[in-house]
DNA sequence: GATGCGGTCTGTAGCCACTACAGAAGCAAG
DNA sequence: CTTGCTTCTGTAGTGGCTACAGACCGCATC
């Protein structure tokens, strides 16, 4: 009896509360098929159930993690097709890991050549600077 | 006399291989005002010189260095007036320097949590992933 | 002078993952 | 019934390019 609050869904704003994506990004998740068409209020308002805000969550921790938008919906399409195993998802880690890491590697790059310009640099007030004369090196 | 062939300048394509920047960005470039409107050919054709050629150094180890155009803009615009400091240039560096440790720092908590989840998968065959029920988790 | 071929031209559309409107309509409380 | 917040659809913009289509340029060769 009391069930039938909980039964009437979440509108898109509480969705969006109790995830933190953007109310536009839920619509925009509709659209690219990562998330399903809602049922409707007979006036035209989505109204999503439990298993859809868990689906949200996924999504909006995955993205977190740095997962792209068709990593997840390869994670999502094993999840619904019941039909994946540890090792497939495993894989897909790993390589999100190594992308990562491969990241990491040329920022860290860049902060070592960017320490190095501004080292030797006088931050003076003369129009004179080591950092643009890097800049401006032949290549 | 012979100065001619230099001075004609260099094509686009000439450009393109000297820096290895793409032909349709160096056009890019054009519209967005940060390479200037060379001079053309009778035909139509761009001409550019070689401080054009010295510019778009200047751009393409800007941007390799993580520099965004609009940071690129700032520092051309001070070139170009004449009226930058060797502090300012300090600054906008600095700048550049703090925001990629703070991609560093967050790529570096993706990398824990990713191998978190990564090790705790058998990789077995059974559709049973300690890596989704992380993914899953209630936010 | 015709031909061929590669370089270049403009303009437009696509990429990713959203974000930001405009203008209309729904919905709940007083 | 009004008020005021939420939600609706559809479209366009973001950054920094990249990828065409279809036409034209320019130089070498015959």
């Amino acid at each position: 009896m009391s069930d039938i609050t909980n039964a009437r869904g979440y509108p898109i704003g509480e969705m969006s509360k109790r995830t933190g994506v953007n109310i536009e990004t839920i619509r925009y998740y509709e659209r690219i098929n990562i998330m399903p068409q809602p049922d409707r209020t007979a006036g035209g308002n989505r109204q999503y159930n439990h298993e859809q805000l868990k689906r949200l969550s996924f999504i909006k921790t995955s993205r977190e993690l740095g997962f792209s938008i068709d990593e997840i919906r390869a994670l999502l399409e094993m999840v619904d097709r019941q039909d994946f195993t540890c090792g497939e998802v495993h894989g897909l880690t790993i390589g999100h890991l190594a992308s990562v890491r491969e990241k990491i590697k040329g920022l860290r790059k860049l902060e070592k050549a960017l320490v190095g310009m501004a080292a030797e640099c006088s931050q003076g007030d003369l129009p004179d600077c080591p950092i643009l004369e890097t800049l401006f090196e032949a290549r």
